[in-house]
DNA sequence: GTAAGTGCAAATGATTTGCAGATGT
DNA sequence: ACATCTGCAAATCATTTGCACTTAC
């Protein structure tokens, strides 16, 4: 899995160094969401001397080449994750983040492209609200 | 329409400042939405004198107060607002900022609601997409 | 060998905070 | 009078950038 994203930036003409390397094991590595500090402390780990900035701007490339997205659950920093774009429910309580498919979002967004023309792209900014625990029974 | 404003902060128990009118002011007098820089340009124009973090902190307590509410439309400053809430829709390439009812998440959000125990608060983050003029057409 | 990539330090932009002094009530 | 507000300067937090040096190719 590490390999697949090696491969596809060798492939497009992007020189593989340890930095890369270690950014694609450490979200490779992650489940869920992480922002570019902690991959950076990940990276750290095996890598000390891989600077922030470095990281950074590699997740910057990543996200050109759509190998990673960023999303912003709230007011802190975004957070960076592999795989297929999903919609995030991020909890204004506890910060719960519930990840839910961009399907979830089709009838909403055929009714905004009638109405005003339109087209939602989920998936950049988290919806916020309230998980089962902390709902507010009106 | 601004003296509804200094009366609710009156009656509260706040005092009525310089910097406060004029923060009130520069909300009535706009139509739309307002950065908190964008209002400490305007509040200088009158005050000269008042400070940036007054504007911040005055708007701060204008949120507490259920009087603005700030959204976020993108990468940069958040957008304050008097009114009641509403849903952003941004373009991400021109920018373009539509202002639709929450109700027209009201769909979504019993879908959410059902799906994952959600209950959204819209209004917070926007959504981005694309607007008429620059829409895919896939 | 050479351009692409990196570390480092400094800049940026948005927002917050500590504190001593000013001001609304 | 006295607590609340304010201006100012400095701190903070996330992110970006300039530049000289390294390294993958």
């Amino acid at each position: 899995m590490d390999q697949d994203i090696i491969s596809e930036l060798r492939r497009r003409g992007y020189r593989i160094t340890t930095a890369r390397r270690a950014v694609v094991s450490s979200l490779v590595g992650a489940t869920g969401h992480l922002t570019a500090d902690q991959v950076a402390h990940t990276v750290k780990a095996t890598n000390p001397d891989v600077d922030t900035s470095t990281v950074y701007r590699t997740l910057g490339l990543f996200e050109d080449l759509g190998i990673v997205e960023h999303a912003h659950l709230g007011h802190g920093p975004a957070v960076y994750h592999l795989g297929k774009t999903h919609q995030h429910l991020v909890c204004e309580v506890c910060g719960a983040v519930i990840d839910v498919p961009v399907e979830a979002l089709d009838v909403l967004a055929l009714e905004l492209r009638e109405r005003y023309g339109f087209q939602i792209r989920p998936g950049h900014f988290a919806l916020t609200g309230r998980c089962d625990q902390h709902a507010v029974s009106e």
